[in-house]
DNA sequence: GTCTATACTGAGATAGAC
DNA sequence: GTCTATCTCAGTATAGAC
């Protein structure tokens, strides 16, 4: 706590710290101007007041930067989702409502941005991937929100292990459909959205339902197989906790 | 049928057909040797033996080309499926497999160039984008192949208009799993695509169980509300007949 | 309309000096 | 940590041959 020495990342210290926040804040700043195809490094560097090369130390790429850009929007969404939750006793859906329409109010500004979030979906290798091994600390992060969400709510065990997986997949379904909505206000995706979670909701309590019990049996084997099921039993070493960034 | 005068794309013709072709094959040989990043427009052309100026006067970018890849898949996808139907008489199940499977085979070399087809998922105004007006006809292409393989199986009108689509969707999926598969062969795509079709086909069967009627209706209104419902009566002008590419 | 040859521009990314 | 110089490569001319 001496000021902020060490803030951050643990790769650069106090002045480099400022220069970070500076050229990222601007970037973003340009990238609203211009798009994000339509910016150029060297717009956001001499628009920052530094070199190509310093953009360049502490971004090693473009998207890097949009990459930091979502873990601002990554805690903030946890910082608001978390107020929320804290401030009255809601039920599941009310629950799943807020975690979802916080991340749409976070990023309402800044649809065009959202483009690169899948720009390397289809590409594993690729560090930005959102599926791939590089976004996992991300991806962590993002299921533990909707974890929250889910808080104690009683279920089946297996519904609960992989709840929080499945909405994130979804959520991210919501963003591509929040990405196209050109309704007022992208009032549309939040009607979607809510109309989702109440079906998903009402499916939740047929979960039960012994009609259904051997479908829910087969599906969660099948993804269970297919390892989409969450890491839980995975041999894959314990979800490590991690801190805000790359620390890990 | 004088021979194949204006075979193909309506923009060029005979001579430059072959050299369009060379070019194309020749860029994806370059693709799977080096990479979609790894190759250049010089080294396909060079390799296809024309001058640069050749290739980018048939593919205006390098995507492009990609892009007629795309197509080409997609007509070796139907054909497959078309004479696989038409062999034989198959349930359901049996049909949805083909027309999966027949996916996975047609592209089973080629995992890594399939990267770029998710590339501007979320940019909409691309004229690549999967989800995009730009590859709209694809689209329809890719769904008429599904709406083959459902062909006239006994199903509820709204079930079977939104079917295609979802099926699309779901292949979708099926190639994002695929792409990150690294078991031998990829068996472990097709044998989650089994599984969820047996799923699927097991739903459907259940579709007009009294229980779930009500979240049936409550889903498709919310499809419907929120334009994910397939054209028909989207007042977007009759699904156009249209051939191989642009001609429409 | 099909293609070659060549040169230029712009931008992402890097090397190495300070 | 920061800057300047430089590299590479996609993509765009352009001018002309056939």
């Amino acid at each position: 706590m001496f000021k902020r020495l060490r803030a951050a990342k643990g790769k650069h210290k106090a002045g480099g710290e400022a220069t970070r926040a500076q050229i990222l804040a601007t970037a973003l700043e340009v990238f609203r101007r211009r798009g994000l195809d339509g910016a150029t490094m060297r717009e956001i560097a001499k628009t920052a007041g530094v070199a190509l090369g310093a953009a360049y130390y502490y971004f090693p790429s473009k998207e890097a930067i949009v990459q930091a850009y979502y873990d601002q929007v990554q805690g903030e969404h946890l910082a608001r989702v978390t107020a929320e939750l804290a401030a009255e006793k809601h039920e599941l859906l009310a629950r799943l409502r807020i975690a979802f329409r916080a991340k749409l109010d976070v990023l309402q500004g800044d649809r065009k941005l959202l483009g690169t979030l899948f720009r390397y979906t289809g590409e594993p290798e690729h560090p930005l991937s959102v599926l791939g091994a590089g976004t996992r600390a991300n991806r962590e992060q993002s299921m533990a929100v909707f974890r929250l969400a889910v808080g104690d709510e009683r279920l089946p065990e297996d519904v609960r292990a992989m709840l929080p997986a499945a909405l994130w997949a979804l959520h991210l379904g919501m963003l591509l459909y929040f990405i196209y909505d050109e309704s007022p206000n992208q009032e549309r995706t939040r009607k979607l959205a809510d109309g989702i979670l109440q079906l998903l909701v009402r499916a939740l309590a047929l979960v039960n339902f012994p009609l259904l019990a051997p479908v829910r049996g087969s599906l969660f084997a099948l993804l269970r197989d297919a390892g989409l099921f969450p890491e839980p039993l995975a041999a894959d070493g314990p979800a490590t906790n991690f801190s805000t960034n790359e620390e890990a």
